[in-house]
RNA sequence: GUGGGUGUAGCUCAGUUGGCAGAGCGACGGACUGUGGCUCCGUAGGUCGAGGGUUCGAGACCCUUCGCCCACCCCA
């Protein structure tokens, strides 16, 4: 009996097709932008991630896979601890996309000094150590870019516009999505806010959930997004991002509305909307489908001290990641089947096995005309060979039996209209391209 | 990590107070011997998630265990 993980999916079928069309519309509408794809391990050193996220986070406190070869764990085990492991022995599944991409940059030069801004893209499986449920898995799909080198709002924008023309090509209606923006501030105005948002949440410490008050330690920005209804009650009067920027951040977060504004996308200004990860900073945002109840099905922003964080020069950089199960979820929701058809072919049918060596060769020539090709290999009666075809999706059967290979020809039916001709098999792959169309 | 639900044919699910494992769909074959979709007829297919227990007898009751789903937390 087969056994796969908790929370992992096998994809095939429409499915497989669903995540391939994902890859080919970021390969064409990235492209365009200017963006080239990048591929990097699924595993990388633990600090790379814990650098990027955030020692704060959840994704690295408890959601990360850890990896230790099976000469090290017994060790680690035994020990409790592996803090007596080299870094390159501390390993784990990437998480997320970003964190990995900033570091390939910072390894590989990607952005030397007084050089263009380098412009990524990734289609990859991420890890995450949660509970399965809904739109939620422990192996998922992420198509992501990073933009490093660009402090300019223009590539905030830009980086939102691209964002929305992609979740349109894939087959989401415009007035389907929500999309939500905020700007967090800076190093140089976002500690103080943090410390204000911190500061009201203790003093009103009666009036809070634990969980509340224990973000007010780690995290105080993530109290805006309680659940607790009390607690968004009081949170409504903290003092919000937007207020509290410095005068960089505050011009910066204009500029990018007023080029959203420009190219005509809607966009929903929330104060209160803060990401999970740590890195962000100013421009953040996400976008749900309406109605879909999986959550955010993308969401991004800019991280201007990450390349620093993983060892590099002081580099903006910016972007955003979407998740393929979700976007396969709400779309299916939609009534839009991402996977598309099932592809059509050819079939060869053959009336017995004095003919299957004229068929046998049918294929070939089909095949190596770059056509899709089916044929019987069961020994089915010509009738079950034609439902078989019929079940492929066939657009045209290709007869081949006794009269035929006596005549050193073949039958050419047309599924859809029914017509039939014989043709010479020497004119096989130049009558069915003609069929095709 | 916490809480709830569920597991019977390829799929969706019935299965009464414990008494010979079922339906629909799908698959396969056939309806005068070289032609699909519709219709009709027929056939195959199950370690009832796994292990143990109670019982003359367990899919059902008890214990254990595993998988999966949903929700919380968090996030894509």
């Amino acid at each position: 009996m087969g056994q796969k993980v908790q929370g992992t999916e096998d994809l095939f079928g429409g499915y497989m097709r669903a995540w391939q069309r994902m890859q080919d519309v970021a390969r064409d509408l990235f492209g365009a932008y200017g963006f080239d794809m990048i591929e990097t391990p699924a595993i990388e050193q633990v600090d790379t991630f814990v650098h990027g996220i955030g020692e704060s986070t959840d994704v690295v406190r408890k959601e990360m896979f850890r990896v230790f070869s099976g000469a090290l764990l017994p060790d680690v085990l035994e020990r409790g601890t592996e803090s007596h492991l080299k870094p390159r022995q501390r390993m784990a599944m990437r998480p997320e996309g970003t964190a990995g991409v900033v570091r390939a940059a910072v390894e590989n030069n990607f952005v030397p000094q007084g050089a263009a801004p380098a412009k990524l893209w990734y289609a990859e499986a991420m890890f995450r150590g949660e509970r399965p449920q809904k739109g939620r898995l422990r192996q998922f799909h992420q198509v992501g870019v990073e933009w490093l080198g660009a402090a300019d709002p223009a590539a905030d924008a830009e980086c939102i516009i691209m964002l929305m023309e992609y979740f349109e090509r894939l087959g989401f209606a415009r007035d389907g999505l929500r999309l939500v923006i905020n700007s967090m501030g800076d190093a140089a105005c976002r500690p103080a806010y943090r410390d204000k948002v911190r500061t009201f949440i203790l003093d009103h410490a009666d009036e809070m959930c634990e969980d509340c008050l224990e973000r007010a330690q780690i995290n105080p920005l993530r109290a805006f997004d309680c659940k607790n209804d009390h607690c968004r009650e009081v949170m409504k009067g903290a003092p919000l991002a937007p207020d509290n920027l410095c005068e960089d951040c505050a011009a910066h977060y204009a500029a990018v509305k007023r080029y959203l504004d420009a190219a005509g996308v809607a966009y929903v200004e929330d104060p209160t909307l803060v990401r999970g990860l740590d890195y962000y900073t100013r421009t953040v945002f996400e976008v749900e489908a309406v109605g879909a109840g999986v959550g955010a099905i993308g969401g991004g922003g800019r991280y201007d001290g990450l390349m620093e964080l993983e060892g590099g020069k002081p580099t903006p950089g910016l972007g955003f990641a979407v998740g393929f199960e979700r976007i396969a979820l709400a779309l299916a929701e939609q009534g839009v089947e991402m996977g598309g058809e099932e592809p059509s072919c050819v079939y060869v049918a053959c009336t017995g096995a004095t003919e299957r060596a004229a068929a046998f060769d049918a294929c070939l020539a089909l095949r190596q005309a770059g056509i899709r090709t089916e044929a019987d290999y069961q020994g089915r009666s010509l009738k079950s060979q034609f439902k078989q075809a019929d079940k492929l999706h066939a657009r045209v059967c290709v007869v081949v039996g006794a009269d035929e290979v006596a005549a050193g020809a073949v039958t050419l039916r047309d599924m859809a209209s029914h017509e039939q001709a014989q043709v010479p098999m020497a004119g096989l792959v130049d009558a069915v391209r003609a069929r095709l169309g």
